[in-house]
DNA sequence: GCAATAGTGTTTAACGTTAAACTATTAATA
DNA sequence: TATTAATAGTTTAACGTTAAACACTATTGC
């Protein structure tokens, strides 16, 4: 059974995680040119890491927020020739979104704006402290991920 | 000086505080009734934390949010009658904030209403782990704290 | 084949947030 | 003491998000 120390403790844990996301989030935020907002940066990244097509529902999907909310960011970066829409000819219903050449671009230089602030958190957090400490998180993200909680 | 896999390794690490941030936000907000949002059960529960008396920019400051946002969520929190502001008879130009009986109630609700969620996370995840990993992510909160870069 | 169901993307209203402009009050300073 | 600065709180417009309603397309089951 649990006790009342557990739960604060529990609280503490998630607040921490709290305050660094919202933390980090705006410190990357500022590194960003003016034209880019961190989900639409997520997007481009997103063509960098994981694949070279996608639909608008499997990025809502990966980033976790409504279809409502890509229908946005992509009409965003779209409007700023960053991403290609096309219709999908195998199926009505989807879309189909490419990066462009451009969006290649204004990732690659949003990235380099960003590195003095990598830089300087590689140099106070060693690799290997991050590394201890990352299983341990992947497990938590999974195990909320996973439950009814979600 | 950092290397590329670094880089990665930093932002694969935000990237999972996010990812948890969010997720577990979500999953204490559906524990909450109806009446209430996190910022303002944040706030209810300040008061059992810290200090019985607060001002509206004492608040803004803990919760790292504007001193608009706290004027609003004071606002709803006062509708309901969960807490009283008054002036501050030693200064006109603060406001003295406290938690009213009410207050106190739904905020004690509102934990009991979160504990089944309290419970499975205390049992997947022991005190010991948590207590490993807080230091470490302490230390990431203050730096983020202390940086140019907050 | 047809109707019902499910999936995909968009639109809308509502919400909480930020940044900036604003009012009012207090503190500093010349 | 009068003027200027800084501080506290509020208001406003803009933004990105959610949830729900919507339109359209595909799939399933009879």
């Amino acid at each position: 059974m649990a006790e009342n120390k557990d739960v604060d403790l529990i609280f503490t844990f998630f607040n921490e995680m709290n305050i660094i996301a919202q933390l980090s989030s705006n410190a990357f935020d500022r590194t960003l040119p003016e034209a880019l907002n961190q989900s639409q940066f997520s997007v481009l990244n997103w063509f960098f890491r994981v694949d070279s097509v996608a639909t608008p529902g499997r990025l809502a999907t990966a980033f976790m927020v409504t279809r409502g909310a890509m229908t946005n960011t992509l009409k965003k970066l779209h409007e700023k020739g960053l991403v290609e829409i096309q219709p999908d000819e195998t199926s009505g219903r989807q879309k189909r979104v490419t990066i462009t050449k451009e969006g290649r671009k204004v990732r690659n230089a949003a990235l380099k704006s960003a590195s003095p602030l990598m830089l300087e958190l590689a140099e106070h957090f060693p690799v290997e402290d991050l590394e201890k400490h990352l299983p341990f998180l992947q497990a938590v993200r999974k195990f909320l991920d996973e439950s009814r909680y979600q």
